[in-house]
This record gives structure tokens, sequence and C-alpha cells, in this order.
RNA sequence: GCCCCCAUCGUCUAGUGGCCUAGGACACUUCCCUUUCACGGAGGCGACACGAGUUCGAAUCUCGUUGGGGGUACCA
């Protein structure tokens, strides 16, 4: 099908921080091109002069980055093509496919209101297709500026075969009206100018959402009024929220921006897998959930994605984010975590040897789903536990209630007593000091009997492996929160 | 309003005319494991939107209805 090569692109606009959208696009690009062995070029849409800014820029680029989603070529800049795209609208106004429209907005609307009223199409009429000179004249002779529009073929159907979606057609005169390709000062619009860079590009094979369908009918006359190659198309379902809306920037700010993913401390790999996960799963094995996009590619096909829309499942993604930690080695896990800055707790864990952080994030790295967890003391990630002692003024409900309980206190006070004399910890001391405790205070293993230690140890009643958790935390540390739990319970 | 797209458990999906009393995953739930939470293991709940047609036979093909989504800018 792509006997020359399959040239592929993704065209971001930089009016706004890399959307989860985007990134599920660019990944079927970077998917596709990685298969066929295709050129992926990365371009920036930054005609809209008010909207583009260069942070959003530098954010995109590091979202890419973050993902692993590479590109051949680029970043391109479509606000460096001006020349050109004013060079190929000569063209068309040239040869008559184009012309200059003098209408206001007023009048604009007027005729839309019009329209409306009579249940047709809501657009532009075509009125000034065919202006003379003399009433070209005549507007600009009372200031009027015209923008410029492109000439629709009149009642033709345009028809397409999608890549994922098979035959598709729109009638051109359900377009409303002829587009405007340039503004009245001059600028160049999306529909016209994203056909120019493509084409420039030698694209062939252009993948983008599901909401671009009414864009493609409008821009494959552009292709065909320039006698340029008509690329492939493949519009792509989108992501809907809970509520079943589009997803957007401005209203999901916080799950839809890639930016504060990255800030949460999530696996990129997770949320490739999911994005990629979303409509698309390996052929002929649908148990295969968790894949990194390294295994998809090799599998991955247009034709094989779903037509309908996604709905964003943050507990699926949560699924995906676990099981990508527990693929991790802890070195990995607490590497990541270090770079990332989510170490940053009252203490750090540089008290502890190299080998005892890595014990730590074993313990914990079970249910964790993002690195941000592990300095979050909500979360039963959080290695708090280990920098500081709990904070006895401020216990939960079920750990206060723990510590009331007469048991509470012959636990601790008894506990405070075999460690005056413990030898210095391992895992086989710890075990044996838990054996004689539960000698000592006559109650048998049981939450009577553990719950105290864990609420002295880390405030609550839950948490990691006890054995595990006290021989990490070391017999010193261990006497100390002992020691303040018992001062605290006889006041 | 008009145009376009979509339609299997709550969610993501497998399924391309008989292997379907519809399979898997998330979520929910029961039990087991476990000092707790989690992890893990074994179960449970739960869907072909509806109506016609084609066919010996339809989740699968056709048409209609309904529902959902997107588009409808001198934004991208």
């Amino acid at each position: 099908m792509f006997e020359s090569g399959l040239r592929l692109r993704i065209p971001p606009s930089p009016t706004g921080s890399l959307h989860l959208g985007t990134a599920r696009t660019a990944l079927y690009n970077w998917l596709l091109a990685k298969r066929f062995k295709g050129v992926f070029v990365f371009r920036l849409e930054d005609t809209d002069r008010e909207r583009s800014k260069s942070e959003f820029v530098t954010d995109i680029i590091e979202g890419f980055k973050w993902l692993g989603i590479d590109w051949n070529e680029g970043p391109l800049r479509q606000s460096e093509h001006k020349a050109r795209h004013q060079m190929v609208v000569n063209q068309l106004l040239d040869k008559s496919l184009a012309y200059e429209c003098f209408c206001s907005s007023e009048e604009l609307e007027q005729i839309r209101i019009a329209q409306r009223a009579l249940n047709k199409v809501e657009g532009y009429d075509n009125r000034h297709r065919n202006l003379t000179k003399e009433q070209k004249e005549a507007f600009r002779a009372e200031g009027r500026k015209p923008v410029i529009r492109f000439k629709l073929p009149n009642k033709a159907e345009i028809a397409w075969t999608d890549l994922v979606r098979g035959k598709m057609s729109v009638n051109a005169s359900d377009l409303g009206g002829d587009p405007v390709i340039a503004k009245e000062n001059g600028d160049v619009l999306y529909n016209f100018a994203v056909v120019v860079d493509d084409h420039d590009s030698a694209i062939n094979c252009v993948i983008r959402g599901e909401d671009h369908l009414h864009n493609t009918a409008k821009q494959i006359p552009i292709y065909e009024a320039m006698e340029w190659e008509i690329p492939k198309f493949a519009h792509v379902p989108l992501i809907l929220t809970a509520n079943r809306e589009k997803l957007s920037k401005r209203k999901h700010g916080d799950i839809a921006s890639i930016s504060n993913y990255i800030k949460a401390g999530y696996l990129p790999e997770a949320i490739n897998n999911y994005l990629i996960a979303m409509s698309w799963q390996f052929p002929s094995d649908n148990n295969k959930e968790v894949f990194t996009k390294e295994e998809a590619f090799k599998y991955f096909d247009l034709k094989d994605l779903s037509k309908s829309a996604a709905i964003y499942d943050p507990l699926k993604l949560n699924w995906f984010c676990k099981e990508h930690f527990q693929r991790l080695s802890a070195e990995e896990v607490l590497a990541r975590a270090k770079a990332g800055g989510f170490l940053e707790l009252s203490n750090n864990l540089e008290e502890y040897s190299k080998e005892e952080q890595l014990q730590i994030i074993s313990l914990m790295k079970d249910g964790l789903i993002k690195l941000s967890d592990l300095s979050n003391p909500a979360s039963a990630a959080s290695l708090l536990v280990f920098c500081q002692a709990p904070n006895l003024q401020d216990l939960n409900q079920e750990a206060k209630n723990c510590l009331q309980e007469p048991e509470a206190k012959l636990v601790l006070s008894e506990l405070n007593n075999l460690l005056e004399t413990s030898p210095d910890f391992s895992p086989e001391i710890v075990q044996k000091l838990l054996i004689n405790l539960a000698e000592k205070t006559g109650l048998k293993k049981g939450k009577k009997l553990f719950w105290p230690i864990r609420v002295a140890v880390s405030g609550n009643v839950h948490g990691a492996d006890l054995v595990s958790l006290l021989n990490i935390l070391n017999k010193n540390r261990l006497q100390e929160r002992v020691k303040a739990t018992l001062q605290y319970l006889e006041i």
C-alpha cells in the first residue's frame, strides 16, 4: 500500500499542554511507523499566534520524550511556512479555485439564522463566488477587507476509504459553504495549512481523531484542486469521560494533560499500555493485556483498531500501573523515584544503606500506583513510616481504638522489656522476639498482639509485613517508638 | 436544526453465519492464603439496544427505529 515508504505525522498545536488524546494519536502513528519502518514527522501547528505559547512547545516535547515517542523529522513549525502558504493561496486564486469574500460577520450570522429557520445546513451561501471587478472595488471602497474562500465542488460526493472505518462519504453541500482558507489579516487557517504542510512533507497516511472526519471532507478537495496525491486517512476513536463527553483540556485538565501524569510519578509504560489497550489488543491473544509499546508495534495494524469511543477509566489505568510496577526491579523503582524527586520526605531515606533502601522499596512496591504515593502519608505505599515516628496526637480512629484496648499497654511494655536485652536485629531475631512476646503476654498471634506494635511503629494498624518492617526499621528506632507510645499512654 | 460516526457485561474488549447455554480484563463480590492491608489462588454477579428481513441457522449480513458521540468558526 505504501510502496514509496510510509510517511506519518503528528501535528499538535501548542495552545495547551500535551493532551492525552494527542498522545494516543501520536502513539498509534508511532506504532505504525515502527511496524512498517516508516518516517514519522513531528510538526507544531502554531498558526494561531494569539494562543500558541513557547511553554507549551516545551511541554509537548517533554511529554513525547517521557512517553518514549520519538520522531524522524522535525519539529517543523507551521508558522515558518507562511510564504509557502501564501504562494499556494495565490495559485488557487489565479486558477479561480479560490476567491475573495467580503461578507461581514453580521451578514454571515443572518445567513445562518435564515438557514436554520428552514432546517437547512448552516453555513455560508457562497454569495461572493462570482463577484465582478466593479463589485469588489465597491466593497473595498466601503473599507471592507476580504477573506479568501476555497471553492468546494458543487454537489459532489467526497469519498474516501478510511483505514479504520472503511468507506466514508460526505456530500460537499453539507459542509457549510466554501471554507475560509485565509483570514482578513492574511493568516491561513488550519484546514488549508494542514494540507499544504502534509503535502510538502510527503505525508501519505494521516492518522487523527474522529473529530476530524468533516475536516477530511473539506481537505480532500484542496488536494484535488492542487492536483496533489491524496494521502490515506485513518480516524481513530475518541477518549470520552465517565459522563460521555470528549476529553478536553479545559474541562478535564487534571486527567487530560500528560504533564500531570509526569508530575504524579506515573510510569510512562503504564500510560502507553493503557492508551494503546483502550482501542486495540493483540490479535488472537486477548489474554495479553499488559505489554510495552515495543511489543505492540510488531503486531499493530489500523484495521484492528476499535471504531467506537473509549471511556477513560482511572481504575483500569491504576491496574496497568500496578502491573508495570511489579515488573520493575526495586533498583529501577528507586532510581526513578530519586530522579523524579519523589523521595523528598522530611528525613529522606539516606540514613538507610543502599541495601536497606532496596528492601524498603521491594516491601512497598506491590500496591504502588504512582511514585508520588511513596511520599504521600495517606498512601499505603508511603515511606514515611521509615523516616519518622508517627504523630500519636493525630491518629485515625482505628489506631486510636487499638491503643485504648487494655492489651495494648501490656504488649508494648513487654516488648519494651524484651528490647532491652535483645541482640541487634535480623529477620530471625525479630521472629523470635515476636514469639517471645506472644508467650510473655499470653496472647496468641493476632490483632491484639500485632496491631499495637503497628500503631506504635507507623500510626496505622495496616501496613507491610511486620517482620520485614521491624527488621529494616531496626532495634533503636523500634525502641524509641515503643517508648514514646508508652509515654503517651501514661498521660 | 443539519451532517457524519458508533452500538456485546457498569467499563475496555474477544467474536467476521453454525465451535456462543457469548470468552477475557478492570470494577464489584464470596471463599482460601495471611498477625493486618495488599499481593496471590479458586468461585460468583454481569452483555449481544429494539423491531423487521435474508438464511436450514444470525451477536455476526440488510433495512428501519432508538440511544450515544463528534462536527457544524476569519480555533486547531
